[in-house]
DNA sequence: ATAGTCACG
DNA sequence: GACGTACGTGACTATA
């Protein structure tokens, strides 16, 4: 049991809020069952390992020396004597939950640590009153906890720990989240009310809003006070007919600090826990892993073995911070260059030190339409420059107009030969949009390196790749933000009208960011083994890609404008109909109102509800009800086809075209995907309507210019091809090899049927199953897709398995190959990180295992392509005027002047075809179709 | 902001 | 034995 041990500075008081974490438990883990009886005892079995984990698997500088859970207890606390709705709007605990409730209790004890419970109080007022105690000692606090009301307490000494996500909760971290210091949640609190705990706060004002205003007037009663001075009538009308509830509500997230405990703190001293009451405890649970884990400990003492479980946090406290290399940042020493004679200095220091990170600040976002605002260089830690170009306006430039700055043609002038010098690295992140402005002012950066690109190879499927992301994965430190120097809506200011102390302040820090991620993260690649992944197929891709989005593809506006009215004719025309049938108005774009129409007012059978309790009204339930004859369905349907494409394509399409040319920009994302595929937005020209023969028509209105032909040429089966490749798999090599139509070879091995005599639907039928596989194939799946039932559909993959017995070997090397290492590869090696693979849930873990399936061979296809498209500028600058504009995963289009599309199509398909050369040989031979047209309909 | 839906490979 | 499922994306609309 615990002992009494002063709390002074030294000691790190851990306070676990017991409750909060067995309720998440409860949902988060799975529903395990005591195998004597049939009890349920998942969040006891999780808040065991939690308990355990913590007290026993820690280093030294974080092992707590004083311990308590802390529960509720009741439901009754004073906060109901302030507002008697508080927390009405919960219901009963889960009936599976409520035995479990004793059980934690009783599994804390037998850890040797207090259960603290107090009549009338939450434990969040417990835990409060002993972090303050604790604090005042001098002691370090960790709150184990996620719930945002106990933010309130944060400080430099008391931090958080979400036990699940493993997460720590600092005051940056609350800041992050409320948008204010943590003195000032409970101010946000009462503004902004909680639902979940029946909060009212003031209605129609949330977080965002509440910081926006305490901003301003510095707490909630100065606010509520000078309410009348608040420029906008609905924020000032509502707070003036709500102050009182939001008094209310202050005080019921104010937790109570000063609680007459009957457990002193200093009564928490952590001990040894009694072996035999915990054995006997463990025992009579079930928990045989556990039980072996605590033994194991307790025998082979401190240096033991332990592996860290699954779902068991690793302990992680503010001490360990410290653990970030070099993470000291030093604003002062940033330099806003004004004279051309610094710049110079500046340039010559870059040459001297052969690496230097750049940044461009421009005044938006798309790189077109982009101006040049200012530049960035960093050569040192904290040695970075910012060099202001089109700065117009901002608070530290005396009088009118613009500040003094170097000219700025001149400065890309004296700049270029350092961008383009073959012995200087230049550094971006994110640096295809650098690169797209750069080659706008005729200037061709190379040698360049991309931290974002470098961190994709390395970790792609772990964490995100943006250079906020990568500063606090990498460094534990936050970049300034770019709100906080521009601010935010629709009174963001551009680059331009920033201050130059301010842009200063945040340009060279991302400059110094960058140069220290690539510092940091260069030579992991080789630890890795992904540097040919990175040198070989993604280096190069900024600037050919930036070249293809420059480009952009010609769209005929009035070709959509057309197209625009008639969908409309026919949506106007289906909503009547579909008015008419369900006897009155509703919104045809409201999937609610649809399933309230269908299930509700018509009672249709064959109504599903979502997780979220609404009625699902996707395409698969209104096919079916339409297969049952009824014409609602249908109608909705068609209505929703014509809502799309003319929401989504024409009118969508209209506004992204560029008046001056004509043509639409796409934005391809490098570092998107988890399997090496790009990405495209603003506007996403990967998914233009060809399935149907409506949406196609789309695809008329991208042409090429006068003079001109599009060029669309498509790598054949390539999935398949890669499939039959590594799963060795001879009959379907063989094919591809004779040029036979794949899915109908499929077809006659699966079902006997000679290729002379197959019938488009069993062809579709194998063509489904073909691709069941390569999605990592179950029954329900591949049932839902070809319309058989389930036991039928188990039969086929039975029967495909047998067929092509690579495949079952290749599934479980894939899914094996996950477990163990984390990953699977492409066949370039390049890595696909798949979280979840040793997930305990078994839903999550099957999902993982379609993924490791499904990822080698998306991304080896996705390889291939980007070698391609690396190849290409080479490849095709015989061609004249041949222009590559756009990737759609197995296809590349170009423009090409009429006359020479034949040599175009000749070299494009021998660089894709080849593309896999000379890294791998592979047993199937790669097949491109190619086709010249006016337009991308008919180029397919 | 999130959920539902649907466009593509 | 139950449970939910094809892999990878992005955009629009309704709704909270």
């Amino acid at each position: 049991m615990s002992q009494p041990v002063p709390v002074t500075a030294k000691s790190h008081v851990v306070l676990v809020d017991g409750s909060a974490y067995i309720f998440r438990a409860f949902h988060a883990l799975p529903p395990l069952t005591r195998k004597s009886d049939g009890l349920p005892i998942g969040a006891v079995a999780g808040f065991c390992n939690m308990l355990f984990k913590m007290l026993k698997d820690q280093k030294d500088e974080n092992r707590p020396t004083h311990f308590a859970v802390i529960f509720d207890k009741g439901s009754y606390t004073f906060r109901n004597d302030i507002y008697d709705q508080y927390k009405a709007n919960r219901g009963e605990p889960p009936e599976d939950l409520v035995p479990q409730f004793p059980l934690t209790r009783d599994a804390t004890r037998a850890f040797g640590a207090p259960s603290i419970e107090l009549e009338g109080f939450e434990a969040d007022d417990l835990i409060a009153t002993y972090a303050r105690q604790a604090e005042a000692q001098g002691a370090r606090v960790t709150i184990l906890s996620s719930d945002k009301d106990l933010m309130q307490l944060v400080t430099d000494r008391i931090a958080m720990l979400d036990p699940m996500k493993n997460k720590l909760i600092g005051p940056k971290e609350v800041e992050e989240k409320f948008g204010v210091t943590p003195d000032k949640v409970i101010d946000i609190q009462a503004l902004a009310g909680d639902s979940v705990d029946n909060i009212p706060g003031v209605p129609g004002i949330g977080v965002k809003t509440a910081a926006l205003l305490l901003d301003e007037y510095g707490d909630l009663e100065t606010l509520l006070e000078r309410a009348e001075e608040i420029k906008q009538k609905g924020r000032r009308e509502k707070l003036l007919a709500n102050a009182e509830l939001a008094r209310i509500s202050k005080q019921l997230v104010t937790l109570k600090d000063d609680v007459a405990v009957e457990v002193e703190l200093d009564e928490m001293g952590v001990t040894d826990p009694d072996v035999d009451v915990l054995f006997d405890f463990l025992e009579e649970m079930g928990f045989r892993t556990l039980t072996a884990r605590v033994r194991q400990a307790l025998g082979e003492g401190e240096s033991d073995g332990l592996r860290a479980d699954d779902t068991a946090p690793e302990f992680v406290s503010p001490a360990t911070r410290d653990r970030y290399p070099n993470v000291t940042f030093d604003h002062t020493r940033y330099e806003c260059v004004r004279s051309e004679d610094r710049l110079a200095h500046w340039i010559s220091r870059a040459q001297e030190a052969g690496v230097v990170a750049v940044d461009l600040e421009t005044d938006s976002l798309d790189s077109r339409a982009a101006n040049l605002v200012g530049v960035c260089l960093a050569v040192e830690d904290n040695e970075a420059c910012y060099v202001p170009l089109g700065h117009t306006g901002g608070e530290d430039m005396f009088g009118e107009g613009a500040p003094d700055q170097i000219d700025r043609d001149a400065a890309l002038a004296a700049l270029k030969p350092m961008l383009e010098n073959e012995a200087v690295l230049k550094v971006g992140q994110n640096f295809k949009y650098d690169l797209g402005v750069f080659q706008r002012q005729g200037i061709d950066v190379a040698p360049y390196d991309d931290t974002m690109l470098i961190s994709y190879a390395l970790h792609n499927g772990i964490n995100g790749h943006g250079m906020d992301t990568l500063s606090e994965t990498h460094f534990g430190h936050s970049p300034v933000p770019f709100k906080e120097i521009a601010g935010t809506g629709k009174n963001q200011k551009t680059f331009d009208q920033i201050g130059l102390e301010d842009a200063t302040r945040y340009a060279a820090e991302d400059a110094d960011v960058t140069l220290r991620l690539w510092k940091y993260l260069k030579p992991k690649l080789s630890t890795a083994q992904v540097t040919r992944v990175y040198e070989d197929i993604d280096r190069d891709m900024p600037h050919v890609v930036a070249r293809m989005e420059n480009e952009g593809v010609k769209v005929d506006r009035a070709e959509l404008a057309r197209l625009s009215s008639y969908f409309s004719q026919k949506m106007a025309g289906l909503e009547a109909e579909a008015h008419d049938i369900a006897e009155g108005p509703f919104n045809l774009g409201s999937p609610k109102q649809i399933g309230e129409i269908l299930f509700d007012k018509m009672g249709l059978d064959g109504g599903k509800k979502t997780k979220t309790g609404a009625w699902q009204t996707g395409v698969d339930i209104l096919e079916d009800l339409s297969d049952k004859g009824e014409t609602l369905p249908r109608v909705i349907l068609n209505w929703r086809q014509f809502s799309k494409l003319k929401s989504t394509y024409t009118d969508a399409l209209q506004a992204q075209i560029n008046p001056e040319t004509d043509r639409v920009h796409t934005s391809f994302s490098l570092a998107a995907t988890t399997t090496g595929r790009l990405s495209s937005s603003d506007p996403n020209l990967q998914n233009i309507p060809i399935r149907t023969e409506e949406g196609r028509k789309i695809r008329d209105a991208f042409i090429a210019e006068p003079g001109h032909l599009l060029v669309a040429a498509d790598y054949s089966q390539i999935e398949l091809r890669l499939l039959a490749h590594m799963a060795d798999l001879p009959t379907m090599k063989q094919a591809f090899a004779d040029g036979i139509d794949i899915h109908a070879l499929t077809a006659s091995e699966m079902f006997d049927v000679p290729l002379a005599e197959m019938t488009p639907d069993v062809r579709r039928q194998a063509k489904a199953i073909n691709f069941g596989i390569i999605y990592g194939i179950s029954a329900f799946g591949l049932a839902k897709n070809t319309g058989v039932d389930r036991g039928t559909a188990a039969d086929f993959i039975k029967t495909y398995f047998e067929k092509f017995p690579g495949i079952r070997a290749y599934m479980d090397a894939t899914k094996a190959e996950a477990k163990e290492r984390g990953y699977v590869s492409t066949l370039f090696g390049r890595k696909c990180h798949i979280g979840g693979i040793r997930d305990r849930n078994p839903q999550r873990r099957a999902f993982a295992e379609r993924q490791a399936i499904n990822a080698p061979i998306q991304g080896t296809a996705a390889d291939i392509m980007r070698r391609a498209m690396t190849r290409m500028p080479a490849a095709i600058r015989n061609v004249d005027g041949a222009r590559m504009l756009l990737q759609v995963h197995d296809e590349l289009v170009f423009e090409v002047p009429e006359g020479r599309e034949e040599t175009l199509i000749e070299t494009v398909k021998a660089t894709m075809e080849q593309a896999h050369e000379p890294a791998i040989a592979l047993s199937v031979p790669i097949d491109v179709e190619a086709q010249a047209a006016k337009n991308w309909n008919e180029a397919h």
